[in-house]
DNA sequence: CGGCTGATTGACAGCGTTGTCGCAAGCACG
DNA sequence: CGTGCTTGCGACAACGCTGTCAATCAGCCG
């Protein structure tokens, strides 16, 4: 058996002072003489008091709960779970760090009340802050859902900086441009590209980094040629195939993420191209998955779980309030020399 | 803006009826008339009155959210996210039918206050629920920690059916057995073996569904072979490598689970030996990544989502005390005829 | 030394539910 | 027609905090 859970009357007792100066205390607020802290922190620490969060809540309105919302990858087969992995623990980090707990809530687009369902959770649990995920904090009827809770949040990737609201965005136009041109050093011209769901602005954003570099390269190398994927392994497959039978292929394709870019190689290896000798295939993301391809997987880092956390700090008020976090080259297998 | 939320005393007032009897009519606990329940029920739909889970919490001492506690994968690079992104699936799920959120909590075992900070959780939040994965539900300190606050738990493939606690189970032994013998069934007689993490109560069952079969079979086929492997992919390279630079390699592969079993693919493949025509693989659990990989995984799907999704419903009382998902062979590319 | 100011502290009223208990009406029974 | 039990409902006290506001105290000025 537990001794009894002590209450904030404990304390004040203990301490010989009003609950009040104990919740001053335990909230750090201003104007508590140092002597009477000391001996209110003496009091909770020889109690073992930790304050009922429930009873916060209801006088507070608020809760030490934080949400993460994102998009239902079950809806739709979406075997995105990199993605969520990866955020997910950033996330967690930065609730550990602020005595927060994670609250995840995927949003299943294809439902008509989304936005109610959205908004219900966010004022029942009383929320202290949601983590807008990638794509949803691209949607106008989200944005406008999340916000007329007047619960704080924070938007990761939105596509562009934003004035005055919270957002972690990474540089996703740069880096496909470098991994572009990382490409056409290698001797490549015909360099396709595969590009994802355009409601997803970070992926639009990569297609621009891509055409800059191409466009840069000049006479260099051949036009662009971009591909519609959806950001899925079969999408990937899909785009490979129409990619690779045309007559005169690429020797070089840069998928806008990694799970196009496994569909691209599975692809080769079907059609019995050999990767890299004669296509180099490049992705975006890093997800765990690329360190385990057969070839392993050259893509972008993309510090997924840091912006994650960067946004969960940004509400419990340990972070500034805007966030841009770099991502960088990863050579690995599946890239080399241009064929001759 | 909003209409100003409205409260119990306002459709009490509106219903003409107490407060505790519209506490009664949303709660659905019995002893109210018939007509008078009907009148409330209108009063709260006209209203749009939805109970303040705040309040809820703090006078009935339980919340509306169900923790899911899973040994944290960053602690160690493991590579499962796909096991872990399976059960959150199942689990929100049942919470949406329910009507109740998921909040996840990943234990870190290297930290030697882990069980303090997982009560702290279980009490602050004041969980109605907690679903404790494996292998954490097959931990003595852990059960015994999450046991003590009283707060109802279910375990996730405990490795034996318990009495008198709620327990989610699948038939691992005999699906492993299924397994064995059906790469018997195609000639094999080297059939070999990769456990893991002996921590995990499932993957021991495997192992014993395992020598079951080649135990059944007898003489028709060679005695057992195990290697030990720790569940990841690393370790999956590892022992393919050893066990494939035998005297007598094997000739079929069966690894505990499919991150180890890409492991083998992958190993495979780097020494030159074609799968299936050359060698067998088998995995267990059937990722996500097992369609991905090349050739695709034989595997046995291993209902996480569904087990997940059972404990939840069990917790929110939808459900029995006790459920048993079977687990079914899921036959793919990896796996052919053995070579003469 | 009186008055003024800002720092420090406490009393007390919420916050919106659920739980306990009491009371009245209805019903079976002798 | 009285007794005892069940059903249906309401009054009111928790639940354990935070917010508001008033009271007290110390320091400082003239």
């Amino acid at each position: 058996m537990q001794p009894a859970k002590s209450t904030i009357f404990d304390v004040a007792k203990r301490a010989g002072v009003s609950i009040k100066t104990v919740s001053r205390v335990v909230n750090r607020e201003p104007n508590v003489r140092d002597a009477t802290r000391q001996r209110v922190e003496l009091a909770v620490t020889e109690l073992d008091y930790r304050p009922d969060q429930s009873a916060r809540n209801l006088a507070s309105h608020r809760s030490h709960l934080i949400g993460l919302v994102y998009e239902d990858p079950s809806a739709y087969e979406l075997p995105s779970s990199g993605y969520i992995i990866n955020m997910q623990q950033g996330a967690l980090r930065a609730c550990r760090a602020a005595m927060r707990e994670l609250l995840i809530h995927p949003c299943d687009l294809r439902r008509k009340d989304v936005t109610t369902e959205l908004r219900s959770v966010i004022n029942d649990a009383r929320l202290s802050g949601v983590v807008l995920a990638a794509p949803l904090s691209n949607m106008e009827r989200i944005v406008r859902a999340v916000k007329s809770t007047n619960t704080p949040f924070v938007r990761l990737s939105p596509g562009r900086r934003l004035r005055n609201q919270l957002c972690v965005v990474t540089n996703d136009r740069d880096a496909a441009r470098q991994m572009t041109e990382y490409l056409a050093s290698l001797g490549h011209r015909r360099i396709a590209f595969i590009s994802g769901n355009a409601d997803h602005a970070a992926v639009s954003n990569r297609v621009l980094g891509y055409e800059d570099a191409m466009q840069a390269a000049g006479r260099r190398v051949a036009k662009p040629v971009i591909a519609a994927g959806d950001n899925s392994f079969d999408s990937g497959l899909a785009c490979a195939e129409q990619l690779l039978n045309r007559k005169r292929p690429p020797t070089a394709i840069f998928a806008a993420n990694d799970d196009m870019a496994a569909g691209v190689i599975r692809m080769a290896s079907r059609m019995g191209i050999s990767v890299p000798q004669e296509l180099s295939i490049a992705g975006f993301d890093d997800i765990t998955l690329a360190r385990q391809m057969d070839p392993t997987l050259t893509t972008i880092r993309q510090p997924l779980a840091s912006m994650a956390e960067h946004a969960v700090s940004m509400l419990t008020g340990n972070a500034d309030t805007y966030a841009s976090v770099p991502a960088s080259l990863k050579i690995r297998e599946s890239t080399g020399p241009a064929p001759k």
